[in-house]
DNA sequence: CCCCAATACTTGACACATCAACAATCGATT
DNA sequence: AATCGATTGTTGATGTGTCAAGTATTGGGG
């Protein structure tokens, strides 16, 4: 009698998994879904999306001089498009300031408003907490290990 | 000196983590981003999203019988909303069939159309390359220990 | 047998991802 | 100085995620 993997269970596939590689690809996408929600539900209270923290997260780590949208989009894995839309709805609640740039026109400038500082500097702790607690069931080694082995599938190679 | 973990120099961002927790969760999120549009560019050359295709797996898994909606969305973690329309577009592709179920009218079954079947049979093979690709840097033990760890933070505990 | 809470969806509204096409600007070259 | 390729965005179309509200149906209690 063969013994059922965890994940196997959860999506109650009769099949095994036809690969090592798919059954963790498909355990790594389906704990990243999770822990997602675990940490949109800290920041969802203040009317804001995980994204949308996100932005304003980098834009702190800017400070005064601000960042062109493109430098943003880096920052976040994310293609150009939906960063323009995302800084749309952030500057219709006036949580961010953009202006073009007048070295170079072609870039427009991003900082964040008092409001927008006020209000990731108001979401550090409930982040952090929900961060802590999402991983929390495993040891500061443990995490250290998954760390680095997270690292090595992003660079594609040990 | 400090130290800067590569995922702090690949987010461009001067400060440390406030914990090891958040370096995580960070760590998983962008990990999981990149995992999932590589296989993504496997099953896009048929004209079919990921989730789509992840649509055809569950109902190849379940066979004859058929699935009703909901089934289908607990087996992804995804709510009812999405899954209806995921849904209506395989149904408008051909690959789905759907209809109301006689035992109990409020429940909708779904089965793979033969075109269905034929076109997940067909991705088998790119999709299991991609995801043994993605995390192929990783030994055999390690994507064990990898999965353990995932385990632990879907499960919550150890 | 009738009513009513629960179940299984469906629909509408909005946020976001992704791709392709477009617009504006810059720098370098002629 | 006029032009051209590259850079930096923005816009439109389609697919998806999520919540709230609505519909159809079932099963059970009065």
């Amino acid at each position: 009698m063969e013994e059922m993997s965890p994940l196997q269970r959860e999506i109650r596939q009769g099949k095994p998994f036809r690969s090592r590689g798919q059954e963790v690809v498909v355990a790594l996408l389906r704990t990243a879904d999770l822990v997602r929600r675990a940490v949109s539900r800290a920041v969802e209270p203040h009317d804001i999306t995980l994204q949308q923290y996100n932005v304003l997260r980098i834009l702190r780590g800017a400070g005064e001089q601000g960042l062109p949208t493109l430098e943003i989009a880096d920052r976040m894995i994310e293609h150009a498009p939906g960063v323009t839309r995302l800084l749309d709805r952030l500057e219709a609640k006036a949580l961010v300031r953009r202006e073009r740039c007048r070295q170079d026109r072609r870039q427009v400038l991003c900082w964040l408003t008092p409001a927008g500082t006020a209000l990731v500097e108001t979401l550090d702790e409930p982040v952090d907490h929900a961060d802590i607690e999402a991983v929390a069931m495993l040891s500061p080694e443990e995490q250290d290990h998954l760390l680095h082995m997270l690292d090595a599938i992003r660079t594609g190679r040990k």
